[in-house]
DNA sequence: CATGAATGAGAGTTCATTCAT
DNA sequence: GATGAATGAACTCTCATTCAT
């Protein structure tokens, strides 16, 4: 039965994919796998043979999951600021929820592989930013920003508070001023130099 | 002879180092530190009794390491714009060399400790910048910026690009986006919204 | 399969009781009895935890042993100068054989847990001499003796018995004394004070 | 200065007695005797290569002990029934202190070697009670006894209460029971068979 | 000689991985 | 296939013992 086997698959993704986001990649072992998922040692290696494995497989799973498209609203001609304001509400949700994020695992595993993975999720996220920022100069809604810069900016800003939120307790403030430092950058009031 | 002693502290710490930068915390193990030491089991452990000591001893070290500092220049009157410059070549620089970063192995470290060494730290650059900052406004070099929220982007997407700069090949254009980026912010041309 | 576990539990227990018996309980390793009862050590270990918790196991199943049940005896009215011979010739034997004692190993083992199951041995071991001389003086097979001094005097000249004949060489004309002490001071010829 | 010398081994001697008392011999480690001596390592092994050693000093140095002499008592023709009387005092003081009897640690030490010295301890206490429980006879102050019975008794009784009375809780009482039971061996009140 | 840093053998413990049932 | 007992490699940690200072 391929169905039973792929429920299973899925089932052992869904319980690590907590445990990796809490602890990392390398404290993980399949022992706690197995305990997490209630599989024996037997039954969970016929699925996967190693924690890289499951791990790869939910990135792999991530890399499938619909995001917020922003493709799709700028086809509808949603106006950018909209579509921007939106981005930006989700990215402090994220913000404020450390717990889900893959990061530290994420980097972990990196270091012991050559992961074309995260290579391409970032070329993903960049060029799903510099759409929507392009979309919005076209449309005259936003100033005249580098947008290669912003996109690095709005990115890497945003990775660093993940790492950092984990580590040392932030308050939502701080996510607000990087929020607000995007949209003033884009269609705020320009009073900064004034 | 305490002297001894200490020396050999001090070597443990200098020599372990490059190995929590390059692999982050979980993944070292005494024996590693033995290896790179080339001290026994036994002699290791008379001067540490664990990795977590060992690296709770690095980041001691670290915090009473002079950093660039501002405050001198700023007492000496240098320019704000020449300091500043100054240090976002080193920022620059340390972007640069991924592999001399701890933040995987402080990361992966506080993830099971609560450590205030972190907000330590972290106050530090806060308020490093934050002063350098005021310094340039008060001395009319600098447009008149949101002080808190440039801070934030400054550190924050120095951390994002130290971390994700391991995982994925990331080119220097880049990182000078980044600088160029808190420069034009602070005193650069304001050709953006035109 | 439980039933394989525990009969691999039991050949744990039955394989180290001579080794506790013969070295006591802190020279003994886990390593010991791995090699007993070639187990590995991970093999070993999924059963128990410490040297501690086997010596616990044994001595748990020997507190379920039936001993020589001087209590049915009584019931079916057997003489209590033949219940008491009987008794006597095991104890004789025991003190021949010193190297079945868990003495040594319950004495280091005690030495650092406060055990009640000593206590309860020790209690288990009272009662059952003591009625087994109540007995004897209710039937008037026993001289009028203080039970509670002789049950002491029993008890404590086996267990030193037991503990110096691993130590000196002791001859079975010893053992044979402390039996004909016992007997003497219930049925003997009552002839000492002529 | 070889008195001084011989004065650090005593003091050795004297600091790690304590230690074999309350913990055996096989627990006690070189590095436990360095501590309670503040001697330092190489120091303590210019004295003593090992545990095995100090603990044959200690054993020769209680061997040298005076213990009370019967034989001085004797030759002063003090009655048996005093000296016994006193005997069996210490004795239950020393019933009484089980934290200070070196029992436990000369068991575990002869189980590893042939030593003659148990034997000679043995020895030196089976001649002195039979010495004072022939001198009592021949004085007509002790009733007509087994008197080698009766010796094994005694001294087998004695080491079963320090051995037991240090892994469970035993009265004072118990202690008198012992003593009480050979007084009437000897010169108590003989209403036992009546 | 005394000191205490360093060595290295060996015990304890944990898991990835295998395999008989 | 699934199970979980067993294996064995790799780590952590502790001391007896040595030796440069």
């Amino acid at each position: 039965m391929t169905i039973k086997k792929e429920k299973t698959r899925e089932f052992i993704i869904d319980m690590s994919y907590p445990l990796f986001a809490k602890n990392g990649f390398n404290k993980i072992t399949m022992k706690d796998i197995c305990e997490a998922t209630k599989l024996s040692r037997g039954g969970l290696y016929s699925h996967f043979s190693s924690t890289r494995k499951i791990f790869e497989a939910i990135l792999e799973k991530l890399s499938h999951k619909e995001e917020i498209n922003f493709y799709e609203e700028m086809e509808n001609s949603i106006p950018a600021t909209v579509i921007m304001n939106r981005a930006l509400v989700l990215m402090e949700y994220e913000m404020n929820h450390p717990e889900d994020s893959l990061s530290l695992a994420m980097y972990e595993y990196s270091g012991s592989v050559e992961s074309g993975l995260m290579q391409h999720f970032n070329k993903i996220s960049v060029e799903k930013w510099t759409a929507l920022i392009q979309y919005g100069l076209e449309r005259g809604e936003f100033y005249n920003v580098n947008v290669d810069e912003l996109v690095q900016v709005i990115l890497y800003t945003y990775q660093g508070i993940r790492m950092w939120s984990r580590i040392i307790p932030m308050s939502p403030d701080v996510f607000a001023s990087i929020t607000n430092h995007i949209k003033n950058q884009l269609y705020g009031e320009k009073n900064d130099g004034i």
